[in-house]
DNA sequence: GACATAAGCTAACGCCCGTAAGTTGACGAG
DNA sequence: CTCGTCAACTTACGGGCGTTAGCTTATGTC
């Protein structure tokens, strides 16, 4: 599991490269099936096969990884959503099932991330991270504005009813998403039927 | 913060009165803004007046401690849902909507045990804790039950759409209102419009 | 008043953590 | 070839944690 293989240095003005190289260590933690509390300086390096003290050139504090975590999780989420759109017919009703359900399997499919993404950076005090709100606000927006972007299609399309406020309904319909996909990310078996998401999408995106 | 007063030992036979005090200081440690990790034994038994080792006859581990705190506070929420049913019109709207915003309030007012109650017991591997997967299936059902049922009271008065499947929508419900409460928890300053929970509830619930 | 015992305490072990301070060694410029 | 400096290392300190083993003391009974 830890890397015994004394590393290679990196080569001069490639130090940047110890910094993807954390966070996939970070993530591979994550995936391993620890919780965030497995994630810290020394299992990190550990896993990189470095020093923990190594790490501070990189990163401030544990946080910061996982910040980076997210920020690069999210950035793959949007990919994955945009691509399930162009893949998708080109009907807006195919495009919307097409991205909701991209979101949920791949919350599905990375559920420790998933838990991360949306919660998992929760600190009880602002001050003593290195986290600040403009980090967290940021977050997410590509994905959600991706979304609302297709919900839009939709009503322009007819197929789903007109309302006075297409950004709510978008975060509405993306929090049924959320509750979705967080619960599924945190149970070992999740009650309902199968079709949980489907009628979820349905209702909330309003579809005639 | 910490109790310094030497604590007066519990008569003979009401030593249990000690488990409560427990489960009350890990609930006074997540009320003050800590998550989950500011649960430790010692935290606790610094909180309770007690020393340390002092927990072990009442719970075997911290996890143990946690499944309590979620138990009682899963508890509370079905009373605070069935007050809520009980206080309102009772007609099956009014109900619905006095429900789910007595959820919705639940979960505002404490963020942090509602984080625990639907999340916050996941552990890596079932191995190496206390708790059981019985122990966890069986939280929330009377809560749910109820939900369950007031939607169930809104399709017989005509007043939601009926469908074929009340357990599969009742969950959809849930989810919708759980998506909301839990981003509500995890976010300093949640996004969207100040009814969303209304719509929420209103598409989910397929009202007329 | 003696005494059995429930209720809780003290002390200590080993582990993992974050982080500070100083050190080494390879690379590349001059 | 020399030498600065970047990349990473070693060592070490202090602190919090869970947990074990054995001790103290109040309480209620006889």
């Amino acid at each position: 599991m830890t890397n015994t293989e004394p590393r290679r240095r990196n080569r001069r003005g490639e130090g940047g490269k110890l910094r993807e190289e954390i966070i996939e260590a970070a993530l591979a933690l994550l995936d391993e099936g620890g919780d965030e509390r497995a994630v810290t300086l020394r299992s990190v390096a550990r896993k990189v096969g470095i020093a923990a003290p190594s790490i501070y050139p990189h990163f401030a504090d544990q946080p910061s990884i996982m910040l980076a975590v997210v920020q690069g999780e999210m950035a793959k989420l949007a990919t994955v959503l945009h691509e399930a759109a162009q893949n998708a017919e080109q009907d807006g009703r195919s495009q919307l099932f097409a991205v909701c359900n991209a979101y949920l399997d791949f919350a599905r499919e990375h559920p420790q991330r998933y838990r991360i993404m949306f919660g998992g950076l929760w600190t009880p005090s602002v001050e003593d991270t290195s986290i600040t709100d403009a980090d967290l606000e940021s977050l997410g927006v590509d994905a959600f504005t991706l979304l609302a972007g297709v919900l839009g299609k939709c009503v322009e399309e007819g197929i789903a009813h007109r309302s006075d406020d297409l950004y709510g309904d978008s975060v509405a319909l993306w929090l049924g998403l959320h509750g979705l996909a967080h619960q599924r990310a945190v149970v070992r078996k999740m009650p309902g039927p199968d079709d949980v998401g489907d009628r979820l999408i349905t209702a909330l995106a309003h579809l005639k």
